[in-house]
DNA sequence: TTATCTGCAAACGTTTTGCAATCTT
DNA sequence: AAGATTGCAAAACGTTTGCAGATAA
């Protein structure tokens, strides 16, 4: 019987060989990190790879991002000030909902924007690539 | 008669002063300044003033940015990588739409996103406090 | 006069870079 | 073996801060 875990390793080393980039450890486990989470930055990569024994430096995790951005494989979104998180493009059209007191970062989707842009090609004469929708408050948690 | 360019000068000082902000050359013309702009970054405040023979330094900027965002005057935009760009808050709700290749950033008002902010507080038990729309494409000059 | 505001210089946190050594293929 | 990738250390950026002197009210 496969074991699921070697399996969902494979994929990420394939995915990373479709795009021309070696599957260096750091890569496979930060593909499969992404996979589980929202948007998150170099910081928040570079805790997971330690806890997960894989040492690599700063340097290494924002090349590792910028290489992923030029291929297409993630985005970054701006929902910290100062920094930027990264995050997966094959995550579909969706949005952020981030709370300012804790930070939590919750997603929905949407069938609003689409519709909307090709109102401002026609409007603005300008050719939408891509958008970038934050919605900044509070959770349900930090509301109380 | 009155002559226009002071009278809107006092418009501005008196602006700061009903925020408890005194009325410095600098703050006067940035506000000023911002009136006929869309989202501006700290060297663009620089630059501008420079022009009009004020002379700042750098940390005053951004302390000055720090004090109106503070009083509600103005806010903060991300249009562009790594760096904080300011806009006034008087100028209503309203989207950007950015082009990527000469930075041009555009303006375009909105209804939807009110509608969903309140279709996101019942259905995600999440308080939106404000939200961030933007477009990333090419705007009609650059699309040629 | 007094509290606010400023310049200067130094510090901070994030991101980028050059280079030599190290890995993947 | 060859080229891609990495660690390290240094630098580049945007932004913040402490402090002493300058300015608006």
């Amino acid at each position: 019987m496969l074991n699921p875990f070697k399996k969902q390793e494979h994929r990420c080393e394939d995915e990373l060989k479709e795009f021309n980039l070696k599957a260096t450890p750091a890569r496979v486990e930060v593909l499969r990190f992404f996979e589980t989470q929202g948007p998150v930055d170099a910081g928040e990569i570079l805790d997971y790879l330690k806890n997960n024994n894989i040492r690599v430096d700063r340097a290494t995790v924002f090349r590792m991002m910028n290489d992923f951005l030029k291929k297409g494989i993630t985005h970054e979104v701006q929902v910290k000030k100062g920094k930027i998180s990264y995050e997966l493009n094959s995550k579909g059209d969706h949005h952020h909902l981030i709370c300012e007191n804790c930070g939590k970062v919750q997603t929905i989707s949407d069938t609003v924007i689409p519709q909307m842009e090709k109102e401002i090609e026609k409007a603005n004469k300008f050719f939408v690539k891509r958008h970038a929708l934050e919605f900044f408050g509070l959770c349900s948690a930090c509301k109380k």
